[in-house]
DNA sequence: CTATTTTAATTTGATATCAAATTAATGGAG
DNA sequence: CTCCATTAATTTGATATCAAATTAAAATAG
């Protein structure tokens, strides 16, 4: 499927030595826009990190986070699948937030071969915890970015970040 | 790179205070702006390091393009600075791309407790054959954003990461 | 109904990473 | 010069993750 798109088939292609509209390809252009990415996750990731509250990670922050936006009462599978990691991987986070009393696991009532994970007071409590932890942090980015630059860029990212999400 | 352990993981994420101060405002604001950064980061992330020849891990490619960017002639620590990664993980990582004959490690000629690292003709090698691989994936991209979405946002990104990285 | 296939969770073995300990070399204070 | 603190790289032990194998339950085919 990859292999159909070939250079010549892609809309806006221009040769190497072409001096149109740009000195750099297209793949030049957006491989730079990813690598600008990637570097901003990276140094924020580690920055928010490094605040988290009682022991989470950002695994187990996360867990917790989606359960205070969008409900709990889910599958470990289904946390698997919409955090895009394997099952594995999935049991080992929600033993570590178990432990720490955040999340508690039930049997499924309908199938035996499935649980069901419900967030604590004491895990609704961490999050906001994090939250708080985490507001300064956020708050200094505004020394280099207005609000208004955010808000210009946003619905790129937005629609980028969707079309990936649909296109995986 | 950092798998689950990223706010990239967090999908679906919508503000909490709806009615909220500016301040608070602010900070919903950058936590959207960082998990939408983040989201995408592990997408591209997950579609690039697919397609990596010769067995590159993303970690070992990044060094080979910062190479390739910035010249070589590094310490492992000035990279262990660069890429936020401890020197122990440098040490790894480097070993790994010296097996491969993808860079070349010298004592230094200064320092007898220090090294510098080269990038091989090999190493060269194999990030071009690098980019050529990722290149149809990255050019796919152009389905969702136009070349003008991804110049209007950059300047933005760019003054983000440089802020970032410099007041780590 | 029984046998097979599929699915949910877990376990296992491997790798990348980190923090802390170690080793070796430098540089500075006396 | 000698001793001590600092620095560069590495090693060690721990953790998070993945892919693949395992176990148990459910769904399906005959």
């Amino acid at each position: 499927m990859l292999q159909m798109l070939s250079l010549r088939r892609v809309k806006n292609w221009k040769p190497i030595l072409s001096e149109a509209t740009s000195s750099e390809d297209n793949h030049t252009l957006y491989f730079q826009l990813f690598l600008e990415i990637g570097i901003i996750d990276q140094l924020a990731s580690t920055a928010f990190e490094s605040q988290l509250p009682h022991g989470l990670t950002q695994a187990q922050f996360s867990i917790l986070n989606h359960f205070t936006r969008l409900g709990d009462d889910k599958t470990p599978a289904d946390l698997a699948s919409a955090f895009q990691v394997t099952r594995g991987t999935m049991t080992s986070t929600l033993q570590k937030l178990e432990a720490k009393g955040f999340v508690s696991l039930q049997p499924s009532p309908q199938d035996g071969r499935s649980k069901r994970v419900f967030i604590t007071d004491d895990g609704r409590s961490a999050h906001t915890d994090a939250l708080k932890a985490a507001a300064p942090t956020l708050l200094r980015v505004n020394d280099a970015l207005t609000d208004e630059d955010v808000r210009a860029i946003l619905p790129t990212l937005q629609k980028l970040r969707k079309w990936l999400d649909e296109n995986r």
